[in-house]
DNA sequence: ACGTTGACCTGTGTGC
DNA sequence: TGCACACAGGTCAACG
């Protein structure tokens, strides 16, 4: 979610008010809405005008002119690279381009995506915001009033490992594997700890870490663990401050105790067996 | 209704 | 060098 959100501070930066006059579409199959339908996406984008870019959850969404909402989920590998055209920095992954927006003003935005799962989205704003994916989202955690009440209701009775429901956007938006270890190392919980069972102390403490290394990581402009650039090809600095995630072997930096590594749910949790309570 | 397992894709790193 | 296999930022349809 820093990454997300990184590059829609930087895209409302530097693509706010621009007009979208062409598009080239080189991997119809992204376009989840209107349905695998690449003419009709692009006669509805072709000669809107950028007017905000929001984050929800991890999608990023263009209001744009006409009353249209444009949402992208960039899943794993999806980047967008603001430039004229593609330079030295970005060459790595030229390859990789599935789309093109080209501006009003001579630059494009290159959506590149290595592993084909990135999504995008576009129709009337209520028509998208209604979709099934976007409108089940769980309470963002950096927002406050009333969202810690609505996580902790969400897990309740759940049977689920805390690592997976961390990461079941329906529970709480915005949290992968990444910041699921990190938050858990912080709050001192075992990933494979029953969610149902967590007292409502553990769950506030877990909250609050979910907070502490967000906020850290977007200072930092995400976690850049090995494809992740932002609009200008840069990488985010929080891989090198991080607590937990891929570090297996070495020492806790609590304890000093040898980091683990285990499957969950197809993932990888990374935590240390000596300061994560299972209990 | 709930929890788990594939499916979607392309690439890189490691061990034999 | 070649080959097989594990693994990689996410999410959800399909299944028991």
């Amino acid at each position: 979610m820093p990454e997300v959100q990184t590059i829609v501070n930087d895209l409302n930066r530097k693509a706010k008010g621009r007009r979208i006059v062409r598009i080239r579409m080189d991997w119809p199959k992204m376009i989840k809405y209107p349905p695998a339908d690449k003419r009709s996406f692009i006669n509805l984008v072709r000669g809107r005008k950028i007017l905000r870019v929001e984050r929800r959850s991890k999608y990023i969404k263009f209001y744009l002119s006409g009353d249209l909402l444009m949402v992208f989920h960039l899943k794993m590998t999806g980047h967008f690279l603001l430039t004229k055209k593609l330079n030295v920095k970005s060459q790595k992954f030229s390859k990789h381009i599935r789309a093109v927006f080209y501006f009003d003003d001579g630059r494009a935005l290159f959506f590149s995506d290595r592993r084909k799962f990135g999504t995008m989205r576009v129709g009337k704003i209520g028509e998208v915001e209604n979709l099934p994916d976007l409108k089940n989202l769980g309470p963002e955690p950096l927002e406050n009033y009333g969202n810690f009440e609505k996580f902790s209701a969400n897990v309740d009775g759940s049977k689920r490992k805390i690592k997976q429901v961390l990461m079941d956007p329906k529970i709480v938006a915005g949290i992968g594997n990444i910041y699921s270890d990190e938050a858990l190392w912080l709050a001192k919980i075992h990933p494979l700890a029953e969610a149902g069972n967590l007292t409502k102390i553990q769950l506030k403490k877990l909250w609050q870490a979910l907070q502490t290394v967000l906020k850290k990581s977007l200072k930092l402009r995400g976690t850049s663990a090995r494809d992740y650039r932002d609009t200008e090809g840069r990488k985010g600095g929080y891989y090198e401050k991080r607590l937990v995630y891929h570090r297996e072997g070495e020492p806790c930096l609590r304890c000093g105790a040898k980091i683990k590594r285990v499957r969950i749910g197809g993932r990888s949790a990374h935590f240390c067996p000596n300061c994560q309570v299972l209990k």
